[in-house]
DNA sequence: CGTCATTCATGAGACAAATTCATAATTCTC
DNA sequence: GAGAATTATGAATTTGTCTCATGAATGACG
């Protein structure tokens, strides 16, 4: 037998109450269930908690110091129980966010600051370490979230999308390229071509046009900042394809310029994949709303 | 039905041992008494607090929130049972001490200091709030050791002698007693009388020699530090009464004469009262012991 | 001081809860 | 898809906790 809870609140319900009578009320159990339960503590710890000598029962030195670990442990306890309770009726929550699409934290940091007002109580927290095996992260529970542009059909995992966008490429002036009114796969023969860190399959210029092409850009460099890929494309140094809502807040009067991706240009979607069922969850509904539609509003205003 | 630390042990050795069945072994009990417990608990606070859809249960996020409760906890607890146990074997404990006796502090402090370096678990306080009452206070285990000069018949506390010591008249050397052998109790009649500010009955001065000869001071004041009563007497604003042990740091070219009270001179003993049987405990004994010896090197030293 | 009221302790039996045993249902591995 | 490993479940059993009834100790009061 160990010390349990039980004996925690036992302790702090007869030092409160002041005598075993008044605190069995308290519990609401007998006065004698409370004798055998302090004996049979006492019992297990070896020391005596009580004061017997007189009458209305007091703590001991060992008594105070059981108690006052009492006080803390139970008002933890309370803690974790309000919070569980609180997570029963959704209006607190763990949303950590998965993201595979790199760019998305431009348009995803004003969005959590918007939903961090919101819900101030939801445990919010971005992971882009694991932007590959995101959905067995997902489904493992260690992340709540996943932002993906492939939906896949996974049992278990659900998908909602969010909204569409232009993979758009991006030149210097300079770029002999710089003049067409649009590229093709050939065009990327000669180029460098700037990219995030991750694997080609997740990249949507090769995904979507250069893998089913067959075509090889002369030389591909991985770069893990948006600004600086901006940089580096501003100065010639190489080309990049980018989601369109990045572009929208370059300077007007920048050295680069953007076009489409093929005559009609490619047009791709990004979801959210939650765990089955938890996209009705009060807090993961709203966010999901506002990566909607915020998004756009970004856009509109760029 | 509550959380229990049953529970929270449960779900710590899950984690650890990354299983049921093996944590079922850790445990010492069935691999279904793990079930039949998650599954209670989880009934309980209504959430679920392990991934079921990969076999290896996981912990979800709710899990991960009660376990990190339940590290604090079982470490809070651990600790209580490592002090208890300790105080069991009388490694440690609680010495909180009263003293009815004011000028104490002189030789109690010193060793305290000694008693500190030997037991450095034992939680050692001095209490002058309660000077009254210091046995009921012991009795309510409010305290562990009183000081006193006083012992009485008490049911359930235990005297033990601690050192003789002679109250002590001073003077200044310009006070018209400064030239007498020994003082007694008509000759307080004109004088201011300085003592600490506690009941007379707990004055040796009055208790051994003004109260039976019915004699009243001129005037009485009172004065917490034995510093300032010294100071007091020095510049002839009144004269005291104060153990012995506290003249023999006087300066010896100071303003003040000490002489004894009555011609034979005063004797008196201090006692340390402790509940019965506790005088026994290593600490305790150790502190006595201490208390014995350490004021009598003090006093020789001065 | 004895009486009465209050408060705590104790033993036996009733009850509830946790655990085990046996076995079914999953999931994982090869 | 067979076999191994892991978790879930139902019924029986054991363990532990509570209640009831009552006894013992203490404190207050006339």
């Amino acid at each position: 037998m160990h010390i349990e809870l039980r004996h925690l609140r036992t302790i702090q319900a007869i030092h409160e109450a002041g005598g075993l009578a008044r605190a069995a009320d308290l519990l609401n159990i007998t006065q004698s269930a409370l004798s055998h339960q302090v004996k049979g503590l006492e019992d297990q710890i070896g020391v005596s908690l009580f004061v017997r000598r007189s009458k209305p029962l007091r703590l001991s030195a060992a008594g105070q110091r059981l108690l006052k670990t009492a006080e803390r442990v139970l008002a933890e306890m309370d803690a974790l129980t309000d919070e569980f309770r609180a997570l029963e009726d959704g209006k607190t929550g763990r949303l950590h966010i998965a993201i595979e699409c790199h760019a998305c934290f431009e348009w995803l940091l004003p969005v959590l600051e918007q939903f961090r007002r919101a819900w101030p109580e939801v445990d919010v927290d971005i992971r882009p370490g694991l932007s590959f095996d995101a959905l067995p992260a997902l489904m493992r529970e260690d992340v709540d979230l996943v932002i993906s542009s492939d939906p896949e059909d996974l049992d278990g995992v659900e998908f909602k999308p969010l909204f569409d966008y232009a993979p758009t490429f991006v030149a210097s002036k300079d770029n002999p390229l710089a003049k067409k009114p649009f590229v093709e796969a050939e065009d990327f023969r000669d180029q460098t071509l700037i990219t995030y860190p991750v694997e080609r399959a997740r990249l949507d210029i090769f995904s979507q046009l250069l893998m089913p092409a067959k075509v090889e850009p002369r030389s591909v460099r991985q770069v893990e900042l948006t600004a600086v890929i901006l940089m580096l494309v501003a100065s010639d140094r190489g080309v990049s394809v980018l989601p369109d809502w990045v572009l929208r807040n370059l300077p007007p009067q920048s050295d680069t310029v953007a076009m489409p991706v093929t005559k009609t240009g490619l047009t791709r979607r990004l979801y959210a994949a939650t765990r089955e069922g938890e996209a009705q969850l009060p807090f993961m509904a709203h966010l999901i709303r506002l990566a909607r539609t915020e998004p756009l509003k970004l856009l509109a205003a760029g």
